[in-house]
DNA sequence: AGCCAGATTTGACTTTTGTCGAGAGCCGTG
DNA sequence: CACGGCTCTCGACAAAAGTCAAATCTGGCT
């Protein structure tokens, strides 16, 4: 920087423009820059989030349909992106309305949990900047050496930066090759504490992942197809930070999962909000386990997912009785 | 109405603009209207509160002068606003930024207790809108028939108006002819009840009246001149919520108080966050009567009476010492 | 001391946004 | 059923905001 005309003046003139509403030319002039520096220095305020702009997500929950939803799966709180009524990529919708839920929820001095997916990163990525210092964004599983851009860390760090938060990185594998070997590094002081550290999380942000083979964990090459298979006949629904879990949304009783170095789930429903997005209309029977493990407090789905899920609810209702 | 193009237009707009991005011609595409009925539903949207435009404080409390003010006076947090530095009118600036931190300490379901004054009334008149449904304000003190536009009632309302949220009046006035007029109608349950509910707030608002001839409380017709001058001579101090407060920041013992109908000193304490603003410098000693009261947790000034303050704090210590 | 690299600032230009008055649709009323 | 009164809507113009390449400045380095 040559000589810092940063924060300072990108506050005075955040706060002369968006705060006391004078126009970029009055606000030139009071503090004697041109006008094309006034409105790069608002770029600067948006981008740092210096100021912020966020919109209501009220019309989301007010759905009938989200009513619903709470109701029937006893959740906090449901929002539901409206299909193909809005803009083009449906799957952006979801995300666009996730993020803005997530800053919805944040409050300052929060700690906050954050697992890893493409759905998590594509959140982060267009999640807006907002300047909550106090805040601590934490990994909620180990890393994967992946060729993706959304490795776990990459997910926690991100979050962090957009927020202006600082961010906890887990440093070990998500899964190891032995299970003693993943004992005995559970048991270090340095991954102890993060692990438990979790459960003094104030929100959780996370999605579910799918049992097959276009799962991440195969595609890292945690698992092999086949043994995602053969997981699936004995009974895994979903995947939750990287652990397997069964329909009922319990950690399901295998050698993999023994081997993962991870967020125990009680530890995650120790968890006040836990924020759970879902994009992919495919993660249906993960979403219903998830939901039956107690996994997710805030659902964000898309309203094809959100039939479903009713539909799910009235026939088993309807079994019932 | 023609049509209702109401609420979900609106939203919808806000949304496609504000959190996807969209310029407004091509959410004038995607919504089938013309662009001038985009730029007239997004006005309408920032002022109902459906997008929030913040700015953050941070600045004015990162001040160093701030800082030392917190120390000094065991504050839990001072925003300073810098003087004839920023826009033209100063009392403007400090309204404006009390405006925006009282923004920033409200949260969803809070229940805001609000005083009456001058300043109050002109943060209420600049103060943008939110949309905070859950919201509940409710009024300090009693009401005076007043000419003016700040009558307690008003300024209640006007901030629950720009809150969207709900409004507690008081109904009753703050002054009665006689003390067992005002014990008599402080037992009504329903001035009982308003009372009562006062300490279960979670954010107070109010400022600090001087004890002289200008004092809204001669203007309104509450107190003469003389009498003014007389309590001045008795210990007054200075004037929270409509009552005569001392150098030590009690209520002070005279007949006037006793005819008051108003929120007890004790139950403004118990309000976690107390936010005072005062803009005029000529309310030096009630400010720091006020604040020897524990009436104020969080404190909005102008730079020059922080000045004057921290002038007294270290002239006290050096006397101390 | 002089020069380079990086970043900021600026003026001029383009794009985007705000606003106004006219026109059109809806509703209750006479 | 025609008539204001009302709001919403639109097109066109004016104002404001965004952008870019060039000019300028800074501090560090040789």
């Amino acid at each position: 920087m040559a000589i810092r005309p940063a924060e300072q003046l990108i506050h005075k003139a955040a706060w002369l423009y968006y705060a006391h509403g004078l126009r970029q030319d009055e606000v030139a002039t009071q503090l004697k820059i041109s006008r094309a520096s006034v409105a790069m220095y608002l770029r600067k305020a948006r981008e740092t989030g210096i100021v912020n702009i966020s919109t209501s997500t009220q019309l989301f929950t007010d759905d009938v349909m989200a009513r619903q939803l709470e109701d029937a799966f006893k959740l906090d709180s449901v929002w539901i992106a409206p299909e193909n009524a809005y803009v083009a990529d449906p799957s952006t919708d979801i995300a666009v309305l996730a993020a803005s839920v997530f800053l919805e929820l944040v409050k300052k001095g929060d700690r906050i949990g954050v697992a890893w997916g493409r759905t998590v990163y594509t959140i982060a990525d267009i999640m807006s900047y907002a300047d909550l210092q106090d805040v601590r964004v934490v990994q909620l599983c180990g890393n994967l050496g992946a060729p993706y851009s959304y490795r776990p860390d990459q997910c926690t760090m991100e979050i962090a930066r957009r927020l202006n938060a600082k961010g906890l990185n887990f440093y070990a594998p998500l899964v190891l090759s032995t299970e003693a070997l993943a004992q005995g590094l559970r048991a270090e002081p340095v991954i102890r504490d993060q692990l438990a550290g979790i459960s003094n999380c104030d929100l959780a942000l996370y999605s579910v992942g799918a049992v097959d083979a276009d799962s991440h964990l195969v595609k890292c090459g945690a698992l092999t197809p086949t043994e995602m298979a053969a997981l699936r006949k004995d009974g895994a629904a979903g995947v939750i930070a990287g652990q397997i879990i069964d329909a009922n949304g319990e950690v399901l009783d295998c050698g993999y999962n023994k081997r993962v170095i991870s967020a125990e789930l009680a530890s995650l429903r120790a968890i006040e909000k836990r924020l759970m997005v879902v994009q992919e209309d495919s993660k249906f029977e993960p979403l219903l386990a998830a939901i039956a493990g107690g996994l997710c407090t805030h659902l964000v789905v898309g309203a094809h997912m959100a039939g479903r899920l009713l539909e799910h609810a009235g026939a088993a209702s309807k079994k019932a009785s």
